[in-house]
RNA sequence: GGCUGGGUGGCAGAGUGGUCAUGCAGCGGACUGCAACUCCGUGUACGCCGGUUCGAUUCCGACCCCAGCCUCCA
């Protein structure tokens, strides 16, 4: 276990605290999934970008992690989609989350320990409503419906700070002759003649949206684990409603932190699915590396609202290949490796500690960058091979700079790439250089240029890479 | 209207009561046959108005503006 004082911002809170968790040792985190009705758009890779990070971190600090994210594979959007498709919703899900699993490894985003799906639960969501009912929490409706008794809980509103009668002034709920209270939300639906259904005490139905995590957090980490996280448009109602269920039904403590990431934007309004302005993964994978999306992501704080933009990925991919340039420089150069000072792990830690201050650990890498070529210039290679090193172990931290420098620069828009051709151009100019024959060396340098390809001479030759 | 965030140099984006963020772009120099890569240097940046302070972008208050949630949405 790590001497680090990380410090987590949590919602609930609204403040900064360091970080202590419930088992000295372990973290049980849960965090919210992706509905599986479409492709998954880039707000969905922020969330699944930043708890991977976390987790990453929280892992490299020495602690035993136990990260859990659900998949909800039942409700009405997943219904109305297979319904419009032709097709079984089973078949959707499926397919749905197979694109999912192959959006985030293309993103170097590793897999959740546990990835727990709402139909595979069924009876531990049954049970939950029921001990709910029981204990007076909610009561079940004449259509089969089950609704929660919001104004029966005491703490409700807590997390977003959310008084109840504002809640009810400004009502949008749906009017509904069947609830007590209009802000009552629904744990189980009554299933409509031909709906996918399973059986239940108040009769044939699936789960209600909220009830699900409730119900799959308390089943995989028990009553009371470290951190609940999600995207930005879950604090209200949906983890409202979830403490609600879970601390009612267990009577104990349910997440103690909240994490939430902050939103894509673009235009300056949020990327949403009811706006239509939302660009899925392998949208945007069509025409950019995995790793300048993932760099994009992890370049401002998790926290923060990001705006997505053709030109903050060109951003991206500029930074990136400072790093990969610095790490090119090393290749095939064969020396003793020098250590690098521990000055650059801790102050990189150190920023992590800071409620994962990603920005600021770039910021320390990029120093370090800029240390590494100082060396390389003075032909110091055990030193930059050391940098390098600790360079490409940080990084890993944030998922970045895990592959090979030619495989970042040298691929690019054009895909007709004749590598052999390149190499045998270039070893055509160092000819016609050694020759002082330097109107065909430039002739050769245009040429690839203009085919997008660039190169970088330095006395251990030359090397190329794609603009 | 209620509740959250936020307004930092050309752009992106951290942070701090008094010395540097960082990246991209720009400018000057070095390296180079010339470039690219790289190195060195370089920018009266902190929404507006008051207050606290020896000193505030950073703390407090008012104001203006932006975004998110309050309805399915990561």
């Amino acid at each position: 276990m790590s001497e680090h004082a990380l410090k987590i911002y949590s919602t609930l809170s609204r403040e900064k605290a360091p970080f202590k968790p419930l088992t000295p040792g372990q973290v049980k985190m849960y965090v919210c999934g992706v509905t599986v009705y479409d492709y998954c758009h880039i707000g969905h890779a922020r969330v699944m970008v930043a708890f991977d990070v976390i987790s990453r971190y929280l892992r490299e600090c020495g602690y035993q992690v136990t990260y859990v994210r659900n998949i909800t594979d039942i409700d009405d959007k997943i219904i109305r989609r297979a319904h419009d498709n032709g097709e079984p919703i089973e078949a959707l899900t499926s397919r749905m989350i197979e694109a999912m699993h192959e959006d985030e490894r293309r993103l170097g985003v590793l897999p959740p320990d546990q990835e727990p799906r709402a139909t595979a639960h069924i009876d531990d969501i049954v049970a939950m409503v029921q001990t709910l009912v029981d204990k007076g929490y909610a009561y079940p409706a004449s259509n089969g419906d089950v609704y929660y008794r919001v104004r029966r809980f005491e703490g409700y509103g807590k997390l977003t700070n959310r008084q109840l009668d504002d809640l009810q002034a400004g009502a949008r709920v749906e009017v509904d002759e069947l609830k007590e209270d209009p802000l009552d939300f629904v744990l189980w639906k009554g299933a409509k003649p031909g709906e996918v259904a399973w059986a239940s005490p108040w009769g044939e139905g699936r789960p209600g949206w909220h009830i699900e995590c409730s119900a799959m957090s308390t089943c995989c980490l028990g009553n009371t684990f470290d951190i609940h996280g999600g995207g930005p448009d879950l604090p209200f109602p949906h983890h409202e409603n979830e403490i609600a269920q879970s601390e009612a039904a267990t009577g104990q403590a349910y997440a103690n932190i909240w994490m939430h990431a902050g939103a894509v934007r673009v235009d300056k309004e949020k990327m949403s699915k009811s706006l239509g302005n939302f660009f899925t993964i392998r949208e945007v994978l069509e025409q950019h590396d995995p790793e300048v999306v993932r760099y994009l992501l992890v370049a401002s704080h998790y926290r923060s609202s990001i705006n997505y933009a053709a030109t903050a990925l060109d951003e991206a991919r500029k930074s990136l290949e400072r790093f990969y340039n610095a790490l090119a420089q090393l290749e095939g150069i064969e020396c003793e490796s020098l250590p690098a000072e521990p000055k650059w792990r801790n102050r990189f830690m150190a920023a992590m500690d800071d409620d994962f201050n990603t920005p600021e650990a770039l910021a320390v890498l990029f120093e370090l960058v800029r240390q590494l070529n100082a060396h390389c210039k003075q032909s110091e290679w055990a030193a930059a091979k050391g940098l390098a090193t600790e360079l490409v172990s940080l990084a890993e931290i944030l998922g970045l700079l895990q592959q090979s420098p030619q495989a970042f620069l040298q691929q690019g828009e054009s895909l007709d790439v004749d590598e052999a051709r390149i190499e045998a151009l270039i070893a055509e100019r160092a000819e016609a250089k050694k020759a002082k024959n330097f109107a065909r060396a430039d002739e050769i340098r245009d040429q690839l240029a203009a085919e997008g390809v660039v190169l970088k001479d330095s006395r251990e030759g030359t090397r190329w890479s794609l603009a």
